[in-house]
DNA sequence: CTCGATCGTCGAAGCGCTTCGACGGTCGAG
DNA sequence: CTCGACCGTCGAAGCGCTTCGACGATCGAG
């Protein structure tokens, strides 16, 4: 019984006078920021509960001048990689919550005004910032604003950010060896939509160096096209580039959309997996396990989980590195000889 | 050129000084409670833009005793219609922003505790809460903390609640009678994994409800089965059913991850679509669109829109209805006859 | 012309929290 | 023993904003 409607702010004052200290008290009990005895602090703590305090989340921020929030300004536009998005976004909040931040959702259409605003209004310590391109007009505002942030992916330029990704270009790299190593002489890789290139996404365009990197490296033929989305375009896609190239016995596939029809489709032209054709796709791990395909797992909750870690560092006012690249690895399964 | 390093809050206060007045004429204009002359409201506005005001969020929810931040609570487990969450979760942002609230992204896994957390502390003025299921722990603590809130799919009680949701129930009806109506007399629904009825979650039972009731309102037979996610379960399933229910030429697909492996499969058990076999999806338009597929769309982007202005209404104290259904729509595409 | 309304503005009082400086009380070193 | 250092606690000052009451000025009605 806590003798208070419900919807009743509990204060600090409330805890103050049942456990018989002062507010200051209560809030180094919980704060430790200075030391309390035992015996106090087991008071305060016990009226804490008592009462079901949570402190006023705008006094705090207001007197402390920390929101203990982080914004994640996500995409949410076509061409994205949704499971993806939404595994990354869910390892972020758990891993936000026990580093004790909230998460504010933000989208990318508010653009640079939505940074602005969010800065200026104090309402997030931090922001983190998916989907960037090679040349994001988010990135020098973040540096102009001096808003600690942490991107996923990384521009062509890092100087002073941080930046988690997977690397990508070794993915690429990791397929093509993969399927070399298979005797594939001639590979081929089926990418993102060409809007994903066109707007100079880094994933899409690192996988691509990477395997053109690795196939004139080990002296295959490589030929990349993009690929749009939809079962039927997919079909088109695939079955344009195997008329162009015939000879294509590997297959890599960076497009989650594609890698269900590609599979459908190759036994459709007289190919079998992976008799005639190997396919290897870089794409989430269960999606694959679904389909028993060779993959490179894009390990989203692990990127997630860094980018808040990093993150976290950075707000306590801790040196961060400018690149944070997950090593990729190549899973083995049935699709691939 | 503002005279101040980045980083730094600007104040009502600045903003006051800038303009010549006392901030309480600043905090008016902008809130527009009291009448202020044009000339002094054009000044201070102008001072606004020209210091680049943006109130502090947190001092702003300590006086005023609203955060201007609504929380969304989402699932993010398996099971879930992942695309739809997403294109969901857009609609409600950007509405959000359109009544000036900001959202703050809350996952289920808190469960209970979270909410608590999020009311006590006023980090949020209201929430939304998706994927509830018929007996929901969360919305008798909703009623409980007082804490206004706008349900996405309802449960069993919805009393003192308000909700929205397709009217999945008719979704199903529709499409029983869309294949009855082309003289299909055994019809089988496809619907979400096991796992989702075992939860109680609202839109699958309804759905099969729909379906049920439509069948034997219509003198037509109607089987029911859960299908599990990934191309190979899917295939799984579809071929039990069909062993099961040779007879079946009228197809009604609840499940997103569905729809590729199921037309993809009819094909090769010899049923041609929509010669010998109709399928009828409920599930995203997009998806559909891509194959051909007649459709019962599910309006994330309206559900969104819809939730978030409910829940501003029961913000400001409007009463709101109980329970918002949908109507839900037949799109004729290629499959079905 | 005077008086009450009305309008536009101001100053001050908090909202609930953190944090700084201060202050008694202990305790170990000299 | 005495004195300084330290420990545990308190009170007070603000963080930036909203909002209430007050107050001069303006205006129309009597």
């Amino acid at each position: 019984m806590t003798g208070r409607s419900p919807g009743e702010q509990v204060t600090i004052a409330d805890v103050a006078r049942h456990a018989g200290v002062a507010a200051s008290t209560v809030s180094y009990v919980l704060s430790g920021k200075r030391t309390i005895s035992a015996t106090t602090r087991g008071r305060v703590l016990a009226s804490v509960r008592a009462l079901g305090y949570h402190p006023h989340a705008g006094a705090r921020a207001l007197a402390s001048r920390k929101a203990n929030v982080i914004a994640l300004v996500l995409p949410l536009r076509t061409g994205m990689q949704v499971p993806v998005v939404m595994r990354f976004a869910t390892a972020v909040v758990t891993t936000a919550r026990r580093h004790d931040h909230d998460v504010l959702l933000v989208t990318a259409d508010e653009g640079p005004a939505g940074l602005h605003r969010i800065a200026g209004s104090a309402l997030v310590d931090g922001v983190l910032l998916m989907d960037v391109e090679l040349e994001d007009s988010r990135v020098p505002l973040l540096r102009e604003l001096a808003l600690p942030g942490v991107l996923i992916g990384h521009p062509a330029d890092s100087t002073g950010l941080a930046c988690v990704d997977l690397d990508f270009r070794r993915a690429g790299e990791l397929c093509v060896e993969h399927l070399a190593a298979a005797g594939h002489r001639r590979i081929a890789l089926l990418g993102a939509p060409a809007a994903v290139y066109d707007r100079g996404t880094g994933f899409a365009h690192r996988t691509r160096a990477g395997v053109r990197a690795a196939a004139e490296r080990l002296g295959v033929d490589a030929v990349t096209r993009p690929c749009e989305e939809g079962p039927a375009a997919v079909r088109r896609d695939l079955e344009a580039l195997l008329a162009d190239h015939p000879d294509v016995t590997g297959l890599v596939v960076q497009n989650e959309s594609a890698v269900g029809p590609v599979l459908a489709t190759l036994p459709l032209l007289g190919r079998r997996v992976p008799g005639d054709t190997s396919v290897v796709a870089i794409c989430p791990d269960e999606l694959a396990e679904q389909s028993g395909l060779t993959c490179v797992p894009v390990p989203a909750e692990e990127v997630g989980r860094q980018a808040v870690a990093l993150l976290m560092r950075r707000l306590s006012g801790e040196p961060v590195p400018e690149v944070t690249l997950l090593e990729p690895h190549l899973t083995v399964r049935d699709t691939s000889r």
